[in-house]
RNA sequence: GCCAUGUUGGUGAAGUGGUUUAACACGCCGCCCUCUCAAGGCGGUAUACACGGGUUCGAACCCCGUACAUGGUACCA
């Protein structure tokens, strides 16, 4: 075709297309940052709520963007209108917003590189299509369905590789009247890369993350416009990284294929290649296998399973940063007093296979978490929590807020918080015996042993302890009351001589933290008598009394 | 099939040619710590660098093959 035909069947397929490249280079005009600021995005498609694997790449684009004072842009993929949900945007703004993933530019606050999603930008990809048409870098492909499968059929036969390339490019080289023809035949059609690439030539890139890699040179006419006049996803991202001067695109490694055509593409467009940077994917293992982390199969893929099960949002963020880099969680260890922010990530401490997703580690980090929060704040969170999913225990929570928080504040300060909660649903099951209304309802019912404790003894016992001195006061006078009644004071006496006591004080511990709380188990011993006081200490072995002679 | 990338203990990982008799964290097990747990301390988890060649005085680290895994091979992103 000469130059004047393609003009002509530019013209021909997007009369619509007044505008051209230059009037959108002067719209977009580089962004006036310093040289190490770097401007990443995230592009989710609208399917509703964002994957865990795709918020990780939302919180690494957040997190470079922050740390070199660039801009973090949210553009909406969704020129798959199938795969498009009602309102599927809206849940994205949620998840990221319970991340403080805040975008500098997006959908919902504006920007000057907008409009930020892509289903607005149709004339922009058709005005840079109009143009590669002219050029004759691009052209309209009239094969059907059933042309490209017996395409494929042959090439599977054949052994080589599957596509739409060379010699099985058929309409590469349709005369201008030949294509006059099909249109007025009404025939449907797609524009594809007329691609100058040779699959012998080897090009070489350098990802971030990956470091160097080799590719065959793209040979592939791949679609540009799909029938619709919608674009490909590689056509969205090479115009639109572009003209929003994207400087690293962080992306999923399923990406990585697509190298060498995103690097033609940009050649031939002629615009600057923004620096690649390929997230490891995270997986899971199941039944010997190993796969990405599955929107459909897998709960813990969502953000709204940790709101649901009630491990804190703040935690799994930290789990994040730890996948993130792997030096982070050995930082975060020994600065216990620093933020994420205050940690610099790089891209070369980032993993280059696939991350296991590991819920127990999360669970560990979470305790952590919890431990480094006061009583007031676990208890107030908390509160936010059953507010959603436990509204009967919410209740009781508030009505018992002052106890609540002193039970939560036990063994809080010092250097070795307690570690026993790892999700807002542990505390009513860790704290049964704090509130007096589901004490007297549950009580021994959690309480599997079959020893039956002494209640005299431990009237007796209660009438005569101070609980108005230090922990360690009580401890002795426990113990001096354990030996005038025939117990040992200390273990070690027992294992000497167990003929000589009935028992140590250990004993005596136990049965009253079973009177108590209802369990063998529990935080500090003396902290729990001092909240609750003797009159309620002792309605709760008359408690124990009832449940024992039943 | 073709293309690409990866493979360090139960798990996540450090490590980019000699200081590696391979860090650290999680899990599990044991011991210790003035009452139970949790936490913490100490120790353990028998042969952890996929396999086979090569380069080198020397390789987990470089090269080549094999196996396995993952991703792509769509008018999905």
């Amino acid at each position: 075709m000469t130059e004047k035909e393609r003009i002509e069947l530019a013209e021909l397929l997007f009369p619509n297309i007044t505008k051209t490249r230059e009037d959108y280079e002067k719209m977009y005009p580089e962004r006036n940052l310093s040289d190490k600021a770097m401007v990443t995005r995230f592009g989710p498609s609208p399917t509703g709520f964002v994957h865990m694997g795709s918020l990780f790449g939302a919180f690494c684009d957040y997190i470079y963007a922050k740390q070199s004072n660039g801009i973090f842009y949210l553009r909406i993929e969704d020129t798959d209108q199938k795969r498009s949900v009602e309102n599927g945007t809206e849940g994205i703004f949620n998840d990221l917003d319970a991340f403080s993933i805040m975008p500098n530019e997006s959908s919902k606050v504006g920007g000057k590189y907008g409009p930020y999603i892509q289903s607005e930008r149709t004339e922009i990809y058709q005005t840079y299509v109009k143009d590669l048409i002219k050029q004759g870098l691009a052209y309209p492909c009239f094969m059907t369905e059933e042309e490209i499968n017996q395409i494929r059929e042959e090439q599977e036969i054949n052994k080589t590789k599957i596509g739409i390339y060379g010699m099985y490019a058929v309409d590469r080289d349709l005369s201008l009247e030949e294509i006059k023809e099909k249109l007025a035949n009404k025939e449907e059609y797609v524009i594809r890369l007329k691609s100058p690439g040779n699959a012998n030539n080897q090009i070489e890139i350098e990802d971030c993350i990956k470091g160097k890699m080799k590719f065959p040179e793209n040979d592939m006419d791949i679609v540009l416009l799909k029938k619709d006049g919608t674009p490909t996803y590689h056509l969205a991202h090479v115009i639109d990284d572009h003209l929003m001067h994207t400087t690293h695109v962080i992306r999923g490694d399923e990406w990585v294929s697509s190298i060498p055509l995103h690097v033609q593409l940009f050649e031939i467009l002629g615009f600057t290649r923004p620096e690649y940077a390929h997230t490891a994917p995270i997986t899971k293992k199941e039944n010997g296998n190993i796969r990405k982390l599955s929107k459909r199969k897998d709960p813990e893929a969502k953000v709204s399973y940790y709101e649901e099960v009630g491990i804190p949002i703040p935690a799994v963020h930290l789990y994040l940063a730890t996948i993130l880099n792997s030096n982070f969680e050995e930082w975060y260890l020994n600065n216990q007093d620093k933020s994420i922010n205050d940690f610099e990530f790089t891209f070369d401490k980032m993993a280059v296979g696939g991350t296991l997703f590991d819920l127990d580690k999360l669970n560990n980090i979470s305790k952590t978490y919890f431990s480094r929060k006061s009583g007031e704040e676990v208890y107030s969170e908390t509160l936010s929590y059953t507010e959603k999913f436990d509204k009967e225990y919410h209740q009781l929570l508030v009505e018992n807020k002052e106890d609540m928080i002193k039970f939560l504040s036990i063994e809080k300060d010092g250097p070795r918080p307690r570690k026993d909660i790892a999700k807002y649903s542990d505390v009513k099951e860790e704290f049964s015996y704090a509130i007096d209304e589901m004490f007297k309802k549950e009580n021994y019912s959690k309480y599997e042993g079959d020893k039956q404790y002494d209640v005299s003894l431990m009237r007796e016992y209660i009438d005569n302890i101070n609980l108005d001195v230090t922990n360690e006061e009580w401890f002795n006078a426990t113990k001096e009351f354990a030996s005038t009644h025939g117990y040992a004071a200390s273990p070690k006496d027992y294992k000497k001589n167990p003929d000589d006591y009935k028992g140590h004080v250990g004993d005596i511990c136990e049965a009253l933290r079973v009177m108590i709380t209802g369990r063998t188990k529990s935080p500090d011993l003396f902290s729990i008598m001092k909240i609750l006081g003797k009159t309620r200490i002792n309605e709760r072995i008359s408690l124990y009394e009832n449940y024992i002679n039943k």
